[in-house]
DNA sequence: AGTAAATTACTGACCGGTCAGTCAGTAATT
DNA sequence: AATTACTGACTGACCGGTCAGTAATTTACT
């Protein structure tokens, strides 16, 4: 009846197979972008063949696409659930998704999708043009949401909103971006969350409508 | 006598080639990444046959290293005499500082450095690890300078001082970053001065000691 | 001055390794 | 027997790197 019951070994490999490729694509295009990463390498860590690749992805830049798609989505639904539901001021709303989307994304190999595209955008112009329209228009509208929530209460000034947006969220993106490319080559730097609070406690304070 | 006064066309090119190799690298570096740039592409650009290339650069990432080092030096030394010569308040200095950079680099080709690390860094941990040593580092110094004379004239509050320099050079990195990412793939965003205005002016404020 | 030899700057055909993509074949399952 | 899931050897294009050769220029010599 149930589609996705498995009815044997076989079967529930065949199921698992497409995210388990996509999960080892993401590693692979994260750690060493698009051109240098190996589709025999990608599908050796999925445990099967590269044959077997192109039975679920029809090329190399499918499967970068397919990538992208689905690694990002989920987070920014629970963003958009999460603004909905929240009561109370704009600062603590706005600190409250800068957080989560750290936890949810930035802190884990998602992040990576970031770096991937600030690296690839230029050979991809249409991933990028997808990305932008489902994630980065997506993910402003919950900033300004919260912006404009802030404002309209008197609680922040009246700053330029759509470059707000941006700055304050610049930050967040560029400490995940660090973690995939000059940190693990022994740059580091101190932990993400007194950079995080830092980060807070100056946005909030410059946004701050003083008496 | 002077070795570099050209005595004849062929002469003359040739003191001209290295630099003209660069700039051509930058270029395609900048705009594909290093493993999809073709040293064929570079070289036509450049005006000579791809062997010439190779009289000049002993292999494509000696290029590439070549293109970070002299890429970037030179800012850097103009940015520590301006540090030295500043008198005034932090603000002014900061807030110099941080135009000037955007001046000299953000807004040219130089930008696309930043990206070319970001992008690379994984795949050149050598190169990364100069990087970090002799730009990064340097770098750091500069702000660190502006904000601690600042905290010490109690023009500014007592930030977490390492990682209120990353949090606020975030957001101009990320502006560089983005002319080479997805501004070209036609998602393009308001003018720089805006977002520039917008982030020093939450950072003054943010950084602000009130009274 | 004229010219032959040496040097310099450059070319582009070529080689060899790599890797995306293919497909005839195999083994498990129905 | 038929179908499904998968394999891995193979191909062809591509590109970094090489090098024998060419043309421009300088030097050396008469």
């Amino acid at each position: 009846m149930n589609q996705f019951v498995a009815t044997s070994p076989r079967q529930r490999r065949k199921q698992a197979r497409p995210a388990e490729l996509l999960a080892a694509a993401l590693d692979h295009f994260v750690e060493r972008g698009f051109a240098a990463t190996k589709l025999d390498d990608v599908a050796a860590q999925a445990g099967v063949s590269k044959g077997t690749l192109y039975l679920y992805f029809g090329s190399k830049e499918e499967l970068f696409k397919a990538v992208i798609r689905q690694g990002i989505f989920p987070v920014l639904d629970e963003g958009e659930a999460m603004l909905v539901q929240h009561e109370g001021d704009a600062r603590t709303l706005l600190q409250g998704m800068l957080l989560r989307w750290w936890e949810l994304v930035g802190a884990t190999s998602l992040g990576g999708i970031s770096k991937l595209m600030i690296s690839e955008a230029g050979n991809f112009p249409d991933v990028a043009q997808y990305y932008h329209e489902h994630v980065i228009v997506r993910g402003r509208n919950l900033l300004r949401q919260a912006l404009e929530r802030g404002i309209a209460a008197g609680e922040f000034r009246a700053v330029d909103i759509e470059s707000a947006i941006d700055v304050m969220f610049a930050p967040v993106i560029m400490l995940t971006v660090w973690r995939y490319s000059l940190a693990p080559c022994g740059c580091g730097r101190q932990d993400p969350e007194t950079y995080l609070r830092t980060h807070l406690d100056l946005l909030l304070n410059g946004l701050e409508n003083k008496k």
